[in-house]
DNA sequence: ATAATTTTTTAGGTGAGGCTAAAATAATCT
DNA sequence: AGATTATTTTAGCCTCACCTAAAAAATTAT
C-alpha cells in the first residue's frame, strides 16, 4: 500500500505543477514543511516507484501513474470538503483541515457513497473542481480578481482554500463562489481593489484579491 | 500527540480487560496480531506515559487516564459505525472496518456533529454501548444465547461485531438487536440451539449462538 | 523438589520518514 | 571568466513501531 506521506507528496507535486510545470526540491520542501534533504530522499523513492520522473538538480514531474494517484487523493479531499459542508454543516473555513486527514483513510465505497449522496458534484465548497473517477479534471482557470480592471464584471468561481482566516473573512462578506461581482476601482501601487457584489461594496487588499478567481464572461450563473 | 498505535493498544486492552481483568502480554499480542516482544516494548511505553500499570510478568491494567483515552477511541468507533449505517447506508457487516480507520483521524467537532445528527444515540449498530463524552458507559452485560435454556424468551441486545461473515448471516435472518427470540431447543454435547424469532425458527451452532447476547427480562422493547 | 514447558522480557535489527551538517552542483554577480 | 551565493544532494543520525532469536522468569508436570 501507498503511505500517507507518499500521497501527500504526490498531491503537493500535482498542485505545484499546475503553476510551475516542473517542481523544484525547495518548492516542494516549503510546501510540505519539511527539510530539503528529506524531499530529496522521498523524491528518490517516488522515482523508484515510477510515480515521478526526477532529473537531479532539475526538479520533478509526475508520471501518468503519479498523476492518477494525486488526482485520487484530491478527489477524496474535495468530496470530503463538500460532504462536511453540506451534510454535516461545517463552515467552509474548517472543511479543509478535517478533509486533510480523512482523505487518506476513506475507502472507495465511502467515496462512492458520499459522491452519490451529494448528487455527483463537480465542485468543492471553494469552487475547485472535483476530479472524476477516471482522472478527468475540468481545467477552467479563471482570472484573479486582483488582475481585473475597473468596470469588469463577472462571477466568483473559486476562492483559494489555503487560509482559513481569509475564508472566514470572505464568507461573512458574501464573497463566495457564484456571487456576482463588479470591479469599481483599483488603486495604483498595489493598492486595494474596490468591488461591488449584489448590494454592498468591499475594499479588498491586493493580496486578498489574489485569492479570488472570477469568470468574466459568465456562461451560466447560479 | 498520541499515535494511532497507542490508541489501538489502549482500545484493545480495554476490551480484553472487560473479560479478564488484568491483560497478559500474550493475549494482547494475539489481539493486536503482533509479536509478544513488540507488546512488551509498547507496554513499557504506555507505562511511562502513565496510561497503564505494568507489573512485569503479571500483565497490564489501564490507568484512569488510559481508560479515558480508550473510551474516547471506542466512542469514535461506535458513533462512526452508526453514522455509516444510518447516514450513508452501509450494511452492518462493513461498518467496522471503515470505522477502524476513521476513528483515529476525526476531530472532536466531527464527533460532535455526527453525535447530534444521529440524535445523541447510546448504541451502535451491533448493540454495543456508545461511551458518553464524560467516560460513562452503560454496563448492561446480557446472557449469551448459547447459555440460555429451552423455554427462555427475550430480546436480542448485542451481536459481536468481530466477524463480518457472522453479521451478514445473522442479518439476513433477522437476528439483530431488538429482535425478540425464544429458545426452543438446545441439543446436548455442544449441539445447536434452535430459536424462534417473530415468525421463523433458526438452528444455530453453539459457536454462533455465543455471538448473540439476549436480555431475558426485557424492560422495554423497540 | 526438580525438570520440562510456557510466557515474558531483553538484545539486536529493519524500514519509513524525518533531521542537521557538509559536500556537490548550478546560478548569479562583478 | 572567476568568485560568490543559492540550491540540491549525500552522509550520518534519530524515533517509531515492528521483527526474530536468545535469555530469564513463572508455571505445570513428574
Ligand atoms: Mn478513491
Ligand atoms: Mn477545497
Ligand atoms: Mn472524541
Ligand atoms: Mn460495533
Amino acid at each position: 500500500m501507498i503511505s500517507e506521506a507518499v500521497q501527500d507528496y504526490l498531491k503537493t507535486i500535482y498542485k505545484l505543477q499546475e503553476d510551475t510545470g516542473v517542481v523544484s526540491t525547495s518548492a516542494l520542501a516549503e510546501a510540505m514543511e519539511v527539510a530539503a534533504a528529506s524531499v530529496t530522499g522521498m523524491v528518490k523513492k517516488l522515482a523508484s516507484l515510477k510515480l515521478v520522473r526526477h532529473h537531479p538538480y532539475q526538479g520533478v514531474v509526475l508520471s501518468k501513474a503519479g498523476e492518477k494517484m494525486a488526482l485520487e487523493v484530491i478527489r477524496h479531499h474535495r468530496l470530503l470538503e463538500l460532504y462536511l459542508a453540506e451534510a454535516l454543516g461545517y463552515s467552509w473555513d474548517k472543511v479543509h483541515e478535517e478533509a486533510e486527514r480523512l482523505e487518506h483513510v476513506i475507502s472507495e465505497e465511502f467515496e462512492e457513497k458520499i459522491f452519490e449522496a451529494l448528487g455527483r458534484p463537480t465542485r468543492d465548497p471553494h469552487g475547485d473542481p472535483i476530479p472524476a473517477k477516471d482522472g478527468t479534471v475540468v481545467a477552467a482557470e479563471h482570472d484573479r480578481l486582483s488582475d481585473l480592471e475597473p468596470g469588469a464584471t463577472g462571477v466568483i468561481r473559486q476562492v483559494s482554500d489555503s487560509d482559513a482566516e481569509v475564508l472566514r473573512y470572505l464568507g461573512t462578506r458574501g464573497l463566495v463562489p457564484n456571487a456576482p461581482v463588479e470591479v469599481l476601482e483599483k488603486a495604483p501601487f498595489n493598492g486595494p481593489v474596490t468591488v461591488k457584489t449584489r448590494e454592498t461594496s468591499h475594499v479588498l487588499g491586493r493580496d486578498l484579491a489574489q485569492h479570488i478567481r472570477v469568470e468574466t464572461r459568465p456562461e451560466d450563473e447560479t
